[in-house]
DNA sequence: TAGATTGTTAATCGATTAACAATC
DNA sequence: TAGATTGTTAATCGATTAACAATC
């Protein structure tokens, strides 16, 4: 079963079951069961057990499935078991608040490198990182190769930095600028805008 | 149509369109097409017209939309040509990046209570706002009539605040603590977790 | 053995898309 | 009139779920 194969739907629930896993993990429990995790998540067991039988058999039948085993095969198969190091540029409110995120270290990934356009913020240290002028940043990441971004710069320069960010190699983009972002097929983003969010809730309020 | 026959993943794709016909509007363009939207949004233009059909015809053959018109009748579907209250939970590094945040004011939503448990930031002022100690929380919002909340605190204490807000009449959240939060059906929570979005890129990279 | 839960099948349900008449 | 694009229909495609044999 090949990556292309498998639903970017069911991709997209396996980063929300490994963080039920993980706190059901530090609650102490070692074994739970699809019924007991839809529950927790508001989806159906079968919809549980069905998107992780893409992948092989976790489970026993009649106990459930142990969450150490698969903790450690879901972050596998989202390739988190190893370290990822992520640029980021911007470095204003959001990319602040981003640089200080203990959440990152906590799940393997690490800021390794800081980009801003402003002389004022260049040359100075956020979180122990120097931030870096932006006119390197292609030079540094392919430097460092770096394959992985945020990028939480204003919306009007978020297309030519990520242009920039592609010409070095960057493969995985995050994206707070509120604007969609065109990138050839082998980059992957993903977006994140508050605004949005708010939207899809006010709707149905 | 009434509300509960739409299909939320049509809602969920709304205030994209809303935010790329803003830009278009921004760049000064007053017409466009359903083609043109879909080729900017990587999305086909067959469900874009597909889409605004659930809601009403805001097109004209042969020409395409208005944009003006269009960004006007998302704006009354999505409920945001209102302005919203927002409370915000929790005033650590996301808590002050969402304070700062010039986005929300731009389209609707106002910040306009903050709250927190530390006392050495109780009473202090945030982006021109009092943060309030969170212990007064349920009183505060259901005194202001406030009904959207963003929930900033950590994951350990994100289900109590939820609770309380819930309490106090709050029917929407938006959650940046990485945590499933189990709400009443008639409460809309939506999830903002970067570590889940980046898990979802680092499959496919 | 009795009870519980898995992984999987097949049926159901829902979303996307191709195509086109209508019409600006 | 010729060209373009809408709104909508029907077909296709894909995702969810109910059900159950297998089995711990």
């Amino acid at each position: 079963m090949t990556p292309e194969d498998i639903p970017d739907i069911v991709i997209s629930r396996l980063p929300v079951y490994l963080r039920a896993l993980s706190r059901l993990q530090t609650e102490g429990q070692e074994i739970t069961s699809s019924k007991e995790l839809g529950e927790r998540l508001g989806i159906s067991s079968a919809q549980i057990r069905k998107d992780l039988s893409h992948f092989g058999e976790f489970g026993k039948q009649g106990t459930g499935y142990e969450i150490k085993k698969l903790v450690d095969q879901l972050r596998r198969i989202l390739k988190v078991e190893r370290e990822w190091d992520v640029a980021l540029v911007g470095a204003g409110a959001i990319g602040h608040a981003l640089a200080h995120y203990n959440g990152f270290a906590d799940n393997g990934f690490r800021i390794t490198m800081i980009f801003d356009n402003d002389p004022a913020k260049i040359g100075t240290r956020l979180n122990g990182f120097e931030i870096c002028d932006v006119a390197r940043l292609g030079e540094q990441i392919q430097e460092h190769n770096i394959t992985l971004a945020m990028v939480a710069v204003p919306a009007e320069t978020a297309q030519a930095v990520t242009d920039e960010l592609v010409k070095a190699g960057v493969r995985g983009i995050l994206n707070y600028a509120p604007i969609n972002l065109t990138v050839p097929e082998h980059v992957h983003v993903q977006y994140i805008d508050p605004v949005v969010h708010l939207q899809r809730i006010t709707y149905y309020v």
